[in-house]
DNA sequence: CGGTTCCTTGACACAGGTCAATGATTGTGG
DNA sequence: CCACAATCATTGACCTGTGTCAAGGAACCG
């Protein structure tokens, strides 16, 4: 069974793109499954949490985990939405604590590899150690891009992107780009966006007024995806009618 | 005179915090002044642009530049503000192009190391590589603060929050804390913030009625640092009167 | 000193926040 | 499996902070 958990990096959907398996990797190829070590984590609970020292390096093998800068006590402090293959950590890895906190917005499973283990990867392998500075610095541009949009950008526009953003990530992964299913809440997504939840709602909804995208509940579906990009590059506000 | 403006690394007054200086001298006490290379920028013109291959990491030693995302055309992409010991390129570094302009907000000097000196100071001193990947790390903490003030303040608390965060790196860097000159135009802290000109000049107006501050063009005075804290950790927008 | 650019201030409009009521969805116990 | 409650999402009416437009005023530069 642990075996069967362990073994499993092969059968994986995530295995192409999945930089844990190749740090693990790096000097057996079956060294892999001995170093990533799998984890559950259910709805609403903590990966980790500010001013625990982080011991690995996570990668969210399904599901959806939010990462919020300090205790995350305010409502207001969502950094960002990790989604199946993605990476967390990355801001605040190394010998100081976490500064940011991770939690469960519907139950994921995880895949972790030691720090210890990325550095020596690192160390042994100069495109391990490229790859990682890069992917470093990729988080640092999200977080840069999603501040340019919501410094200028009105609410429907911003909607839009996040609509736009979650079926790329989606595609990525090899997932059904165009129907999907939201991981998080309203208040989550608003909290993201530096938006009000009936904000949010409102912008859905025109959007599926529109006829660009159909929401039910927590499911999105992308009905044109080329008018979404429209309504996200064009200028100004949220003009209804 | 190559050599005296080489030399005068111990003179500098921010020898105490360089990291340029440290990595450049990580064997040989003298080799900093080899490696470094300095370079006076002029108001208005490019330290460099996106696009472009980044060959060395910078550090500003006086003046201020501003960080554009992408080739910084739209006025809404500051990405950050670098003031006198703070260093640029953090984010875009290492083998891909760079993802950011860099702008001279007035005349700047600028203290260069090639990152194939870093790169080596890295390898050869686990202090310097881990220094290293703190300031990374750190710089997007930075982008995710604002990031969160602008998705949870109001105008007001945005430009008190600027003048604590200005006085906070000015004293940093023994300028005296209280009265400092900006560097950047109205315009340049309004796309910062994510706010117009029109409401910077209010907010400051503002601040100024309250006697927290006192500004007369680009210089700033900072009178009262307890209130404007207080200003900026409150709740709600602006509130005249 | 005159022109240009930058900054300040005022009047007004509107996007989005706030408050409140209703409807949909999920979870729980009988 | 159905009722019931609790939470979440939607929609409407209204209000306010900040954007927009416009008109001076101050600072900078030749």
């Amino acid at each position: 069974m642990s075996e069967a958990r362990q073994g499993d990096c092969a059968m994986c959907g995530l295995h192409r793109i999945c930089f844990p398996a190749r740090v693990a990797s790096g000097s057996d190829r079956n060294a892999s499954a001995v170093h990533i070590r799998r984890m559950r984590i259910a709805y609403g609970n903590a990966l980790y949490r500010a001013g625990e020292r982080i011991e690995s390096l996570y990668m969210v093998r399904s599901g959806c985990i939010k990462e919020l800068n300090g205790a995350g006590t305010d409502h207001d402090s969502i950094a960002n939405f990790c989604m199946a293959g993605e990476l967390l950590t990355l801001q605040s890895a190394g010998p100081a604590c976490s500064r940011t906190t991770c939690l469960a917005v519907q139950a994921s499973f995880i895949c972790a590899v030691p720090w210890r283990i990325v550095e020596e990867a690192c160390a042994a392998a100069p495109d391990v150690a490229s790859e990682l500075m890069n992917l470093i610095m990729k988080s640092g541009v999200a977080t840069r891009e999603l501040l340019t949009m919501i410094r200028s950008k009105g609410a429907l526009q911003r909607v839009a992107g996040f609509c736009l953003n979650m079926r790329a990530r989606m595609e990525l992964r090899r997932h059904p780009a165009e129907e999907f299913r939201l991981g998080m809440s309203r208040e989550e997504i608003a909290g993201y966006l530096g938006l009000r939840i009936e904000t949010v709602s409102r912008c859905f909804s025109e959007l599926a007024r529109r006829g660009l995208i159909s929401v039910r509940a927590k499911h999105l579906r992308v009905l044109a995806p080329a008018e979404l990009r429209t309504v996200f590059l064009g200028e100004g506000p949220m003009l209804f009618e």
